[in-house]
DNA sequence: CTTGCCCACTCGTCTATACGAGTAAGCGTG
DNA sequence: CACGCTTACTCGTATAGACGAGTGGGCAAG
């Protein structure tokens, strides 16, 4: 066990109102956005801090998880404590459900994907009926069932989105749609083809810690938030044709909006 | 210390992997999704806990820090740990700029605020000119010194958003928009006067969770994430006429867009 | 009745200790 | 050389105890 390099950290102020363990982690933060610590350093570990504050070990172990709540480090067992690299982010532009977008055979997220030099993957595909919930039944003018399209995406490995598509029965059922592969163009290609005509989408976005559930579908990092996209596609008659809920790791996601100035 | 009511918390599962912490968490959140409790109710106290369980204390504690990094329940020293309520959400529709809207002559958030019944309020604004950040100087073409207009909202005294205009100092320098009021319809109003006709916004969305900073201005809970909206104002002439970059407690927010399908 | 104090209950901070389990490197054996 | 074991270091989980500080109700003194 090494000492510390002395003039990395501080020392404490035992007359400061402040907590020891936050006067810690205080410190850790600086030295992190001071470039101390890059992104992906390992940074002290318990004992070497323990050591070199002369507190207790839990004290040390509260600072730490005062910065993986605030997304900086994370913690892994065996190895040690790291800050936490940001990821490269996906762009998500406004005009990506143009019409131009939908001409190949590939969907919008392979496509892009590879164009941006990453390894994309979908996996857990699941196409089924079921019952509309409340908000999906509201939003698509009370419809009872849907037809649902769950799929998960993956870049490099890392899962950073996942999807799911309810369509109203009466346009979906015994469609390619209801198809495990939608074919070239995707679900739109597709709508458009049985004569719904996409005028205009609507999305609303929200942004909230994930659930358990989430945490272990995208693999999620404490500290990390989750983006909520509910996208609802409207065809030329108003007629709301699909909602889309997308639960995104606001860490690997930039969204892009153009609006008029009307 | 009256006893738990019974069958209102499970018991623990010895033989599972999981760890009690979690098992206890589970437990109450599971309590609190079944609407067992209810938004601002009072769960347990930790004493109470630690006999039902038969754990000590700071076993009980880490349960209730799960809880609170998943934004669910947040505590109050000397009161007890508390479901967290729901927030009032702000919505932003995507026409929120439209000319329309900027022809009273209060802002269009007291506006918008008042008619949804709450108490609005802007308060630390601070107009000055300084440096502009390499972001900043970025988005608006290579600027080295900008206005900045800096200001705070609150919805019935909760503070909910902090944002802060960016404009180039040939354009803002001397006019209106220097001044702490700007005047009816705001900046865009005074843009257009000054023959910057507006033509599109452009808006950059994350979410991530607040820096120390950030918690303290917007008085956030923990467990809050904030979203981070960058937008970009461009004149008929295709410049970058403003950018403004606004930080928003998430459980305040919904945002919503309409994209034309093209 | 009002004021002020005390006390019980609550969460916040901190110490000290123990054992478990994942990781990685070194070392010895086959 | 290859394999498996040991060992040291890492974080994860849990216990038991102590004191501090905010809150609110009850009780006693005025």
């Amino acid at each position: 066990m090494s000492p510390l390099p002395s003039g990395l950290l501080g020392d404490l102020d035992p007359t400061s109102d402040r907590a020891v363990f936050r006067q810690i982690a205080d410190q850790l933060r600086e030295a992190i956005d001071r470039g101390r610590f890059h992104e992906g350093d390992k940074l002290p570990s318990e004992a070497d801090l323990v050591e070199h504050y002369g507190v207790s070990r839990m004290t040390v172990r509260n600072s730490f998880s005062i910065l993986q709540g605030e997304g900086l480090v994370h913690a892994e067992h065996g190895k040690g404590v790291f800050v936490r690299p940001r990821p490269p982010v996906r762009r998500l532009a406004s005009d990506r459900f143009a019409r131009r977008h939908r001409e190949q055979g590939k969907s919008a997220f392979i496509v892009e994907a590879d164009a941006a030099g990453s390894h994309p993957q979908v996996d857990s595909l699941e196409v089924k009926e079921e019952k509309a919930s409340p908000d999906v039944s509201a939003r698509l003018g009370s419809v009872r069932r849907v037809l649902a399209r769950r799929r998960r995406y993956l870049l490099d490995g890392r899962p950073v989105e996942f999807a799911t598509s309810f369509l109203p029965l009466d346009i979906a059922r015994g469609t390619q749609i209801a198809e495990p592969n939608p074919g070239p163009g995707g679900i739109y290609a597709r709508l458009e083809e049985l004569g719904h005509r996409l005028d205009h989408f609507e999305e609303e976005i929200r942004a909230r810690m994930p659930s358990p559930a989430e945490v272990k579908t995208l693999r999620l990092a404490s500290g990390v938030p989750v983006i909520h996209l509910i996208r609802t596609a409207f065809d030329t008659e108003g007629r709301a044709v699909e909602v889309c809920d997308t639960v995104m790791a606001a860490d690997a996601y930039v969204l892009s909006y153009q609006l008029p100035a009307t």
